[in-house]
DNA sequence: AGCGGATGTACAG
DNA sequence: TGTACCTCCGCTT
């Protein structure tokens, strides 16, 4: 399940079994059949990302745009492709490799002119190299809304979603609540250098780990432990658990109709 | 068998 | 602020 270290690793693997050379295209499920047909037996030339935003290229029949929301599932595999199942959006098929996507907010064949306007409406990722966290900060110190809302706001920096939130202010011991003008500059520094550490961690991995040497459980003398969604973290999903560093009690709320997991104790400023 | 959620977003009002 | 949409999985009956 996504947030933007999944769709860097997923550009990744579609470079690695699929670019420059021909692909087969078909859309089993046929919302993305007349789109499919065109491309099919074309060659894959880029795959790229920027936040949750994945963008396959086809050089001049221009790209597909592919958003997971919150159910999307992309399943790689070997060759031979078994039959796909009726919720196959798309499947890309080489004689080595085939990828299946399910669920996805967003596939649709796009041009240049539109996939500009995509990267325009995001704000700085992560983990794009060249993306600065300057133009984030504007807004943020200029915003009444909370810290918590702000971090989950892809205009203001992309790729951020409700693990990385949870976990990179618990990091740094900020209340969530807080109001984005609230927050120093060294605060947000630090938020994004932690941001670049953890995500690209998350690529490489595949997961999110965000709990740090000193708290992990055998450097606690706990159990060990890997939460169930496959990272070892600190406060998400972990309501009324007790908290890793102060043993105090996890709390969660609702805010912007998404589920906020934070320690109360540790993150006071 | 049927439900409630889930790492997300867009749109209505 | 609420609701609709996409799919799968694990829990309850």
């Amino acid at each position: 399940m996504p947030e933007g270290h999944t769709i860097h690793r997923l550009a990744e693997d579609h470079r690695e079994r699929f670019l420059d050379r021909q692909v087969r295209v078909t859309s089993p499920q046929g919302k993305f059949s007349d789109s499919a047909a065109l491309l099919d037996r074309q060659v894959l030339q880029t795959a790229e990302a920027h936040g949750k935003h994945l963008f396959l290229g086809f050089g001049p029949l221009g790209w597909v745009h592919i958003h997971l929301g919150l159910f999307g599932k992309v399943n790689f595999g070997d060759a031979p492709a078994p039959p796909p199942t009726d919720t196959v959006r798309l499947r890309l098929a080489n004689p080595q490799s085939y990828v299946d996507l399910r669920g996805p907010t967003t596939c649709a064949l796009i041009t240049d002119p539109e996939k500009r306007a995509i990267h325009d409406r995001l704000g700085p990722d992560p983990l794009r190299l060249a993306d600065d966290p300057d133009g984030a900060w504007a807004r943020i110190s200029r915003s009444r809304t909370t810290v918590a809302a702000l971090l989950m706001d892809q205009k203001i920096i992309a790729g951020v979603g409700n693990v990385y939130r949870a976990e990179v202010l618990f990091r740094h011991g900020i209340d969530p609540y807080r109001a984005g003008k609230d927050l120093t500059h060294d605060e947000w520094t630090a938020i994004w250098t932690d941001l670049v550490e953890l995500m690209r961690e998350g690529v490489r991995n595949n997961r999110i780990d965000t709990v740090r040497p000193e708290h992990t459980p055998e450097a606690m003398g706990r159990p060990p432990r890997v939460d169930d969604h496959g990272g070892e973290v600190y406060v998400y999903r972990r309501a009324n658990l007790p908290c890793h560093v102060c043993g105090g009690e996890i709390r969660t709320a609702g805010l912007a109709a998404r589920n906020l997991f934070w320690c109360p104790a540790c993150q006071h400023r």
